[in-house]
DNA sequence: GGCAATTTGTTGTTTATACAACAGATTGAA
DNA sequence: TTCAATCTGTTGTATAAACAACAAATTGCC
């Protein structure tokens, strides 16, 4: 829980860098984003940016799971129980994530947004179960959360793969019974 | 001309301090503030503070020169004469400012104020009649700078001190023709 | 293809900022 | 007044960021 408290000089950095990153998005698209761009638009140092970040990709990766999460609204998550109240948001977050995404500037990186998608998506139905059933890391769990983030994720690309026609809501609704009655599973016992 | 250009990391600090002092200046009296308020609004260490600034004080003419510098348009008087309408509203922007101090928290640093305006008032007359005289740093033109910033900023008080009766321009405007004479007086030589 | 210009990533050195610890000053309440 | 708590200003040390210089890769144009 306690942890080591990372220095302000970095937390500054990284925001600035972000959110330049961000500004550009909307001006130019990824492809023609060069990091000489973005540190001039963050006023910092371009090898500063080699410190904090591999190269462009990196970057687009971490800004990509930060905005996620934003759009999760982690904190509530962490509260809440994963009912069938929680499956619809989460649901619908990601779903708007990648509508919003697709309409800008990521062409081509379908796969890495999905990859990224899914990786938050695991950490917080972890989060959310360990939660609920009061055990210590559980391997199975585990296993669980990966389960359900490529489920849910995969319900999401199919949505849109069908056309959009039903509305969000109810598509993960006619799902959710059945993927409650498995996470309840385990407290059951 | 060519200046040493300053470090980056020194402008986005001290910025972060301004404007943080400013923030609260919105929201507490100037003798409630305190350093820490200050650098934690601005997350910057308490020593980085005195790396820039000798104390509060100091910080404070600063922001107030930097205040007026943005109230009087620097850039804009750069390229301008010296002529009666420059006088309206150089008198204008400094009474303005003025007043809007004098409405929130700097009470008891009103000699601290006037002597900042009479400052940077100095700074500008010397400019612009610099570059309308063209004529080489000129001991004259400083002293005629003096008298000047002492002269309009004295006007700017008394004008208060009347219960501000007569409008500002028309207050101001009584007294330009004298100063323009005066003015022109070098380049008529 | 070939060539110039730009971009990428890296490295070594200098400088600004973080941080903890300190003594002395100031504040505020008992 | 007295005492505790807070604030001020300073110092030494560790670390992040700036900067300049570089080779290699990529781009764009002929």
């Amino acid at each position: 829980m306690t942890q080591p408290k990372t220095d302000p000089r970095v937390l500054r950095t990284r925001k600035l860098i972000m959110d330049s990153f961000i500004e550009l998005s909307g001006k130019k698209e990824f492809k023609d984003i060069t990091i000489k761009d973005i540190t001039t638009e963050a006023m910092i140092n371009r090898a500063t940016f080699y410190y904090h970040f591999e190269d462009i990709y990196d970057l687009l990766e971490k800004v990509l799971s930060e905005v996620l999460l934003v759009n999760l609204n982690y904190d509530t998550y962490e509260n809440d129980e994963l009912n069938e109240e929680a499956f619809v948001r989460i649901f619908t977050a990601i779903t708007n994530f990648q509508k919003s995404l697709s309409n800008r500037c990521h062409r081509g990186y379908e796969d890495t947004i999905g990859r990224i998608i899914r990786e938050q998506l695991e950490i917080i139905f972890y989060k959310m179960m360990l939660k609920q059933n009061r055990m210590e890391h559980d391997e199975s769990l585990k296993i669980t959360s990966v389960i359900l983030s490529w489920g849910i994720y995969g319900a999401s690309v199919e949505w849109k793969r069908n056309g959009m026609k039903v509305p969000m809501e109810e598509f993960i609704k006619s799902a959710i019974p059945f993927l409650v009655s498995g996470i309840d599973f385990g407290s059951k016992i």
